[in-house]
DNA sequence: AACATGAGCAACCGCCTCCTA
DNA sequence: TTAGGAGGCGGTTGCTCATGT
């Protein structure tokens, strides 16, 4: 089936957002509501704006809901655990996580707690550990239940293979003389001042897997998973 | 001070799915 | 039943800025 294109590209703005279009979009939609975005750069006075990118701008940043800041502990744990259930289905994701966006979680993820699993030796693609622990026998590959409850909660998407069929979310698996260290909390991110790299950098260290995913606080309890 | 490098994130691209006529 | 439109989603890109040399 032929696909139309979105929006006429020789005549669309790309790029950053200014203060005014934001202005625009924002009482357009708190006027008329979310839905018909191809009709909406017309109807909000962004003619030169495609309707997919004024919903990406809207859900991503000027949505009034949206909670903006650092990534607590819990919502850390939370992520991990909805990945290795879920997978890449950032949008799924997102849905358990009030105040976050599908982007927002998918670029956390990318830049820091894939990262941050890969430091304790886990493949932050199938969630188990690397190859030469698995092979020490360190891995039982026995799975979870808690990554069972939320995947039996949660919808199959239609034509998604199957994928990582054993998790196991017992990432207990670093070596138990490790200090540890109270993680501090993360300054509030503000718009227009990005926080200081390598001061997140080193914050960044790698975390025990038990810790890392507050299974010994207890802070992953997944009755909090609320379903639709 | 100037340049190089790398991290973080907003935004784009293109495919997929759903809905409706 | 199916074609086409519209919205949604995930992968990727590229810009900005902090930090290191």
């Amino acid at each position: 089936m032929g696909r139309s294109p979105c929006c006429e590209k020789a005549h669309t703005t790309k790029g950053a957002w200014t203060r005014e279009e934001d202005d625009r979009l924002s009482s357009h939609v708190r006027a008329h509501g979310e839905g018909r975005w191809r009709a909406l750069p017309r109807l909000a006075g962004l003619p030169h704006r495609c309707g997919k990118s004024c919903r990406l701008r809207w859900v991503n940043y000027l949505r009034p809901d949206l909670k903006r800041g650092a990534f607590s502990r819990d919502e850390d744990a939370l992520i991990v655990a909805l990945h290795a259930a879920l997978g890449n289905r950032w949008a799924m994701i997102a849905a358990k996580l009030p105040g976050r966006t599908d982007n927002e979680i998918k670029n956390y993820w990318n830049t820091h707690l894939g990262r941050r699993l890969k430091g304790m030796g886990i493949d932050p693609v199938t969630h188990r550990p690397v190859v030469a622990a698995a092979a020490a026998g360190v891995w039982d590959g026995d799975g979870d239940a808690a990554v069972s409850f939320v995947r039996t909660q949660m919808p199959e998407r239609k034509k998604a293979p199957p994928r990582c069929p054993d998790l196991n979310l017992e990432l207990r698996i670093s070596p138990p003389w490790q200090e540890e260290e109270e993680m501090p909390q993360r300054a509030p991110v503000k718009r227009d001042v990005k926080p200081a790299k390598r001061e997140e950098t080193q914050q960044l260290k790698p975390l025990q897997g038990g810790d890392f995913l507050g299974l010994r606080a207890g802070m992953l309890d997944f009755r909090r998973i609320q379903m639709k």
